[in-house]
DNA sequence: CCATTAAAGGTGC
DNA sequence: GCACCTTTAATGG
């Protein structure tokens, strides 16, 4: 009898292990202010991360010195760095005032311990990664910049879509330039193409919602290609 | 079709 | 007054 899950449509958390929240004694913590480094690209660690409250974002260090997002943790976000492998390029920094708790692997042992369950909801949080970046990784193998840009705003309909005279509104922040790092394109391309949208008539983006006037075109687009 | 660059327009602290 | 994001236009692969 397994579990049928859906994926996460954004690399956000992807699945908050709240019940770690009983076990802060056996680690510790620590608080960082907005913009301090978590961690430095190919620093050891040793230790899980744990989002107590905040947000982290994590991301690579290009060759050129650039950085490029991965995925953004929020609260009761599980992140592991309990190994380390050779020239990660990893950068974590906080981008807002956070706290977070750090188990080593002695510490999380004796959390398990105590909770059995816990193993299953970490696991759970890996497992869920692992779905996001499969998923993503045959998102840019198979569609193209302008497909998959179409391809997000149509499951983000689908997974936070809610019915509202006569349109679908999906609630959530999300700037261009969040967009942009998700789905590959620049951030001028974005801004350009929810310019055609709303030019069409098919959807219309704000600070803090989506608004979509029709599903139908949307869908069809993504087929399509746009035309600019 | 899309990236890049430059420049100007917005917003919020 | 500055940092950060968005838009628009131009150019080129």
């Amino acid at each position: 009898m397994g579990e049928v899950l859906r994926g996460c449509v954004l690399p956000d958390t992807f699945y908050p292990v709240e019940n770690l929240c009983d076990y802060l004694d056996f680690g510790s913590q620590r608080s960082y202010r907005k913009g301090e480094a978590v961690l430095l690209p190919d620093e050891v660690l040793g230790k899980i991360i744990f989002v107590l409250s905040g947000r982290l974002k994590v991301s690579t260090i290009t060759p050129d010195g650039r950085e490029k997002f991965i995925y953004s943790a929020g609260q009761y976000c599980l992140m592991d760095r309990l190994f380390s492998f050779e020239e990660d390029h990893i950068l974590i920094i906080a981008v807002e005032d956070s706290k977070v708790c750090f188990f080593t692997k002695e510490q999380l042992l004796m959390v398990f311990k105590q909770d059995e369950e816990l193993i299953i909801d970490v696991l759970r949080n890996f497992a869920s990664k692992v779905y996001y970046f499969l998923n993503q990784t045959n998102e840019l193998n198979l569609y193209s910049p302008s497909a998959r840009i179409l391809r997000l705003l149509y499951e983000l309909y689908k997974s936070k879509g809610k019915y509202k005279n006569n349109t679908w509104e999906i609630n959530i922040y999300l700037p261009n330039k969040g967009i942009s790092e998700i789905t590959g394109l620049h951030f001028v391309t974005v801004s350009k193409i929810f310019g055609y949208l709303k030019r069409q008539k098919i959807l219309k983006k704000t600070k803090t919602k989506i608004i979509i006037y029709d599903v139908e075109r949307l869908k069809s687009l993504i087929d399509e290609g746009i035309t600019y």
